[in-house]
DNA sequence: CAATCGCTTGGTAGCGCTGTCAATATCGGT
DNA sequence: ACCGATATTGACAGCGCTACCAAGCGATTG
């Protein structure tokens, strides 16, 4: 027959509750909503956790209530600084709040990424953070059924799912276009690696700039599927100088790929500014500090993690966020290698 | 009275115990280790569970079992390059088994270390990763009694709590440093940012060569507990230019260091190499094409992650390593920035 | 002063799964 | 054909916590 399964020393909820002299079921409302208590029993239960070191077991918890209190989060890579400052910001943002992270890397991949929600969902999470709006028709579908708090982030679109953060690739494109053209560059590369949705938006916003100012040439266009790096960048810039010999002016759609042209400009003793200039996008530390400086487009990486869990958990304590939209915006960092062309 | 709580139409393991005609334990060990049914009742739950898009429910399995299948990792930085590429191996090894990370971020401070442990062996990990070999005495304590695998990464020490895995940091900066003397290299100077435990030994790795070679002078060494930064680098490069005008090479901690002196040298018109040496650490992507390249050292942290994620794994199926303790070495590359001394 | 109301508190019964042991089926050897 | 050993399968009773409902109690109201 079933034999009691002996627990050692174990200090269960049972145990607080006897030990601060009520029933578990107040010690257990202690723990999820303190207000509800008199003060009285709520410092006894207090003491008696404090006193026995109680931990309480969250899988129990999260069988019984039929809830966790995990928010998943699924970024296409972690490897990429761009993420890491997100990841940051998230995990900064959660930090001493009840909730912990499941992180997931879709490889870039929305058919891994609608197996990993699949995956996540089944365990009924908090909340999800999502990157980016291109989600597989299934995985939309999903996520709509869901009942939980959901923020898209990396970037804006017209259909959020629930909630969303970024700001617009675009116009962030379009505006280092805008500064280049200002500057008096007119013969603009474009140096693409990755081509993720992102990346072919901000494609897009320099194709709009350069098109407006009727400066358009597909031989100034320069892309890859191959995944970023700044040797990559020396790569593409390279080969972006064989297509057109006479560019002025670059943009990379990452600042490792502007720091691998600015390199390869040296190794061909091009000055920059001056015979070349270049624009990043990222704004990454190292950019305000290379030789020449480097001018990027800034993005707000660490706030957009940080917000999106905050809106997450915002909503999750019913405080709803007014705004599920959040535009972040972005600004250009004027820096010396896109100096006025003289 | 309590009510039934009505579950609506979930799957749960009993359902496809029914649809395949056998008891629940059988189905529930099907998940567990299929090799233990026969293979009619194997194919028959298989099938049913496919049919019925069954999902286990992990937090009772967790409360039933007592165990969960997620792995802690504890790391000191987000942000820092050289762990988010341990984390990449980390969870490429994980990616299809049926284990999970549970991710924290110890912000560099050993308390926090401890918290975070006790906060993760409460819910009772099926194993656990922890960067370096410095722990409180109480987490360490904590550690021995704990009945899981752990894997120590990043470096080597004497007394593993369990198993370990990395390299000498000591070894590493020496063997650098002998690099840069074998060019000719007399007077070199020392960068060093954060000074976690790591950095340290890569300090007295520089402080044992120097010293061997009778050339170590506290003049040489620049250091400081700020965070590393590519900025970070050229201000250092600065400081250490002002207290030793005659430095003819300069080792770097990290490879963000190196690039901010790099950038710095290239401020001062410094030809590099010619007038000044550069050797830096982890051998980042970058350092390979950077004008000129970057010699530094190369240490395998990909590897390192996955390793350690592996051994986790094989300790939990039963196999464990035959030796607990790795070493992944490490290799100097010597590149353009450290050429011969002329 | 009785009726009502809101705030606390407690009792009961699961949440969905698995550990333990027992029972049964299968199989080779003598 | 019999015996013990091995491979499969099943029954039962929780794992530790919380949802739900009800009851206790002092305060408020007409």
């Amino acid at each position: 027959m079933a034999r009691k399964r002996i627990t050692p020393g174990k200090i269960r909820l049972a145990e607080v509750a006897k030990h601060a002299g009520v029933s578990p079921i107040t010690a257990s409302r202690f723990f999820r909503n303190p207000e509800a208590l008199s003060a009285g029993k709520r410092a006894r239960v207090e003491s008696a956790a404090k006193e026995l070191g109680y931990v309480p077991n969250l899988a129990a918890r999260a069988l019984a209530s039929q809830r966790t209190e995990v928010i998943g989060v699924l970024i296409p890579s972690l490897t990429n600084n761009v993420f890491s400052d997100v990841l940051r910001g998230i995990y900064d943002a959660l930090d001493g709040s009840r909730y912990s992270i499941q992180l997931a890397n879709t490889r870039y991949s929305i058919l891994q990424e609608e197996r990993l929600l699949r995956l996540f969902l089944a365990q009924k999470p908090a909340g999800l953070i999502i990157t980016g709006i291109n989600q597989t028709p299934d995985s939309r579908a999903i996520m709509e059924t869901v009942d939980c708090p959901i923020v898209q982030i990396m970037e804006l679109g017209p259909s959020p799912i629930d909630m969303m953060i970024g700001f617009s690739h675009f116009d962030a494109a379009k505006a280092a276009i805008g500064h280049l053209l200002a500057q008096g560059y007119r013969r603009i590369g474009f140096l693409g690696a990755r081509m993720d949705p992102r990346v072919q938006r901000r494609l897009d916003g320099y194709r709009a700039a350069m098109a407006d100012a009727a400066l358009l040439d597909p031989q100034l266009i320069v892309t890859t599927a191959i995944p970023t790096s700044v040797t990559l960048g020396g790569t593409l810039f390279a080969d972006l100088l064989a297509k057109a010999p006479d560019i002025d002016a670059v943009f990379c759609v990452n600042d490792d790929l502007a720091l691998g042209a600015l390199f390869e400009c040296k190794r061909r003793h091009m000055a920059v500014p001056g015979q070349m200039a270049i624009v990043g996008f990222n704004d990454l530390e190292f950019m305000a500090s290379s030789e020449p400086t480097l001018s990027s487009v800034r993005t707000n990486r660490y706030e957009m993690g940080r917000n999106a869990a905050a809106m997450v958990i915002e909503t999750l304590e019913g405080r709803r966020p007014t705004d599920p939209v959040v535009d972040l915006g972005f600004s250009v960092m004027e820096r010396q290698s896109s100096a006025r062309r003289s």
